[in-house]
DNA sequence: CTTATTTAGGAACGCTCGTTCTTGACTGAT
DNA sequence: ATCAGTCAAGAACGAGCGTTCCTAAATAAG
């Protein structure tokens, strides 16, 4: 019945992740995700309902298929330090978390939603990081502990330096190995 | 020789500041910055030549009235490592780093002038925490040491967190003082 | 007082934005 | 083969943007 759609609806969200995560929300116009894009206005607003639409799609695909992985890649580990480890050593360099920190900082304060999806992945961001370090009841506690929260933080301040300028080689590795240090 | 101005270029300079730092930079429309700043839109323009002139000049107020103050109680404190520590106890719950924080994430990508003041910024910020860490040869050298680089992302970090959020009470603190501990 | 200059108030410009509409080609089920 | 439903292509819309222009009131210098 009709004919059939000529593109892939999670390509299409995978390319506007790219596009959001680059430059600001109100610099990405309808006309640069139709070009950039490869699907038609038309298509667009049947799908997305609105350009806001698409972006919200766009922020969960990010939050659930790219920065969830990461803290996956933390929890599930069989040495959850290590893998946390890594996550400061190299996770600062790639460009997995860029939406999110967009999302944070231009779209939460003016859009309810976008900020309820941030509060959450953060949530999500700082019990990883505390079922790492071992302290689980904080992990599994309404609130985390005040070093999750700092190193999560941490890691969001470090790739905004390293998007915005020069990556400091090693940055990550010396502030996590000056952490993890048995408290006396 | 004709009529004086009626408005204080250096009060609206720091309202501006306040709008540019909670909000988008397209998020504030020209009648935004009329009706908020006091000032008329043909003077706006005579004296700051255009929105982006009134966004580079809140910009820099930004930067050396209210970011460098904060590297130089420091830099200048009597006990430097007090002084570093303090930014991290109560540097992150106050917005004076907000209007760099947007500036960073969302008009350096793309506008080259706001990119090298924000560069120039955080070499400044790297420069005093070596310079508090007693590490004055990377201070003084032209690359901070990792771990500057590191701290001052991690400063930028706690504050994101806190502006979008609830401010986790004492977590640059444990941060800091779980950093500073001399190495073996 | 006159005059030059700058202010304030607000209309108007051209442009781009997000969104909708129109038209015609295409395709899968009946 | 027919037809209903979806697609593609792009024109068109109203709204809002940053910016400019016009008019009149205000004030310091001559």
């Amino acid at each position: 019945m009709g004919r059939p759609r000529a593109f892939d609806e999670t390509e299409v969200i995978r390319a506007a992740v790219s596009l959001f995560a680059c430059r600001a929300y109100d610099g990405i116009s309808v006309d640069d995700l139709v070009t950039h894009l490869g699907v038609h206005r038309n298509s667009l607003y049947k799908v997305f309902g609105s350009k806001r639409g698409l972006y919200l799609a766009a922020l969960r695909w990010h939050l659930e298929h790219q920065v969830r992985p990461l803290l996956a890649k933390v929890t599930a580990a069989p040495d959850p330090i290590r893998a946390l480890r890594n996550m400061f050593v190299a996770g600062t360099a790639n460009p997995d978390m860029d939406l999110l920190l967009l999302a944070m900082v231009e779209r939460a304060p003016v859009d309810p939603e976008v900020a309820e999806e941030v509060a959450r992945t953060m949530r999500g961001f700082d019990a990883a990081i505390d079922l790492a370090l071992g302290d689980g009841a904080a992990a599994a506690d309404d609130a985390p502990s005040p070093l999750a929260y700092a190193l999560s933080a941490a890691i969001l301040g470090l790739r905004l330096r390293t998007r915005t300028g020069v990556d400091a080689a090693g940055a990550g590795t010396v502030l996590f190995d000056r952490i993890h240090q048995p408290q006396p």
